[in-house]
DNA sequence: CTGAAAGCGCTTACAG
DNA sequence: CTGAAAGCGCTTACAG
């Protein structure tokens, strides 16, 4: 591929006047100007970012390492943050930690050595060594969905805790007093707060939730699954579920269809995260909905602020919304 | 951040130490080695790969341009997509073009600048010059889903135009003479040939469909929904609706959940593209089902392959499958 | 096993 | 408006 210097002689000119017409920052003769744009065309000259990155220390990337893309919500997310990027000029590079500690830490690693920009994580765990790190390394860090305790960044999330014990008060007064959840990993943040909210709000009603009840996920659909046949199969199977994410709702509703267990004659169903195709299942499904759209257009916001060096950005913290429809009934 | 230099003057070797204790491909005493490592992670020192990338002329970052990530289809590609190109020491940098060439243009623009090992692309259009550029800039290229007719690259995709035959085969059985299709933009590859095989299925069993049952879509859940109330308005509307992707799927039940038009009582319903939740709908829509995981196995194989210079690929060109479930019954 | 030095392709302060 | 030159942070052939 032609670089600068093949393009420069081409024209006649230096590189200086090359790399002029293409950064347009500085005025060239309009003759020059479309000579070397001709030319460059001609030779099928694209300047090197690479090049360019090194030199001016900026990479005009972002680095967005959350979970899970399949993930209706970080899908979301994703396309939000991807549009916001796009618009101001930066690409964005994805990674998917499954939430596994190692593997969110390689690819911050590889992140950090590309010099992104910035970077948008949402952690695997609520406390975390390689974020320190980021933190150290002076790139502007958002944390999406989750934090961590330790490393002082600005973070975009919804707070799920009102909303879940609004969803128990509903289930109470269904009448139901054998709840069940299928949390995600206690650890992570999103999991522990739902987790807690769920089995606090019971308490606080005078309802307490059995270990044998308490199923605990991955946050993927086939540990729903698993964890919706294991609840079936108890001697005291629940009145009614609580699972805490979108996915493992899909795993446990499967798990229904399978058994032929109906929602909601013989079992309540309620989802933590809204999904378009809940209003069309049968019963359409009560869920709790995280304002996705404005933490994608937050999260949007803020991160191509910080990578340019803005100040210090506030937190943002949404509410979830409790969704009612018709997967739980009067028991 | 510290740089090379910074920790050889520390270590009191040269750069050319450090940087071979990092690359790791030379050999280094053993006790120099680990005094490099031990100064380095003192120093915070992150070898730079903008540096490397422009010294070895090998970025170990891949482009994946698709429509939009939000279709559950190119989401699961672009999961199957990273996880390979991850396992192999590929970053990857993701764009949705929304079905818009010259946003397309703009993605590939920027991912030749930034000089990508490869770049998968499934393009908007079944013609495209910036798609002969990335031939001419001798940049490893491989379609996906779709492809450009006079770019020599491989293609991973599926064929349906025999399960769509096979669907219009089940339709006619069934007794539906009122053919309707909600078509994705004819001018794609994956769009036309939805539509061409339904329009000829029908016409080749003697049954025409009529220029008013054809809206044509962009692919995009509100089009779905749109067309499908466009069609629900007709003076003779359709007994069967073919709707030709998963989005405009859901726009369009969408549509006849909010006009209580019951399926498939009041009218048939089948789409292109399985999705996980279709079984739970009601009832469970009958659906074309590519074959998501093979083809992104496929794409995550030949990539990096490509990337590393291997030789040229093949195609691969399977098949979808259409899945009968309870969205269509006898007229 | 280690170092000095050239060079990857740009940008930009400086001088004219 | 234009050019010569330094330098961004690495890697690697060459020499020792």
């Amino acid at each position: 591929m032609a670089n600068i210097k093949d393009v420069a002689r081409e024209a006649g000119v230096s590189v200086a006047t090359v790399s002029r017409t293409f950064s347009g920052a500085q005025f060239v003769s309009p003759e020059v100007r479309e000579r070397v744009i001709t030319i460059a065309g001609r030779l099928g000259y694209r300047p090197n970012a690479v090049a360019r990155s090194l030199r001016t220390e900026n990479t005009r990337t972002l680095g967005l390492v959350i979970p899970n893309v399949m993930n209706p919500f970080f899908t979301a997310v994703a396309r939000a943050v991807e549009d916001a990027a796009m618009e101001r000029g930066y690409s964005l590079v994805l990674g998917n930690t499954d939430e596994d500690p190692e593997k969110e830490a390689r690819y911050i690693d590889v992140l950090l050595q590309k010099r992104v920009n910035g970077l948008i994580v949402s952690p695997a765990r609520a406390t975390s060594w390689h974020l320190s790190e980021v933190e150290r390394a002076g790139v502007p860090l958002l944390f999406l969905d989750r934090y961590v305790r330790d490393v002082d960044a600005p973070v975009v999330r919804a707070d799920g805790s009102a909303a879940v014990d609004r969803l128990v008060e509903y289930l109470l007064k269904l009448g139901h007093e054998r709840l069940a959840v299928i949390s995600g990993p206690p650890e992570t943040v999103s999991g522990g707060e739902r987790l807690g909210a769920f089995i606090e709000g019971a308490a606080l009603r005078g309802i307490s939730v059995p270990e044998e009840r308490i199923v605990i996920g991955d946050f993927r659909r086939q540990s729903g699954r698993r964890a919706m046949r294991e609840l079936l199969e108890l001697k005291e199977p629940p009145t009614a579920v609580f699972v805490a994410n979108n996915l493992m709702a899909l795993g446990a509703l499967q798990a229904l269809e399978e058994t032929k267990v109906r929602i909601p004659e013989d079992i309540s169903f309620a989802s933590f995260d809204d999904v378009s195709w809940f209003p069309l299942v049968n019963p359409p499904v009560t869920a709790i909905a995280q304002p996705v759209e404005e933490l994608g257009v937050a999260v949007a916001r803020m991160l191509p602020e910080m990578a340019e060096g803005g100040e210090r950005q506030e937190s943002v913290v949404l509410k979830a919304e409790l969704v009612i429809r018709g997967s739980c009934k009067r028991v």
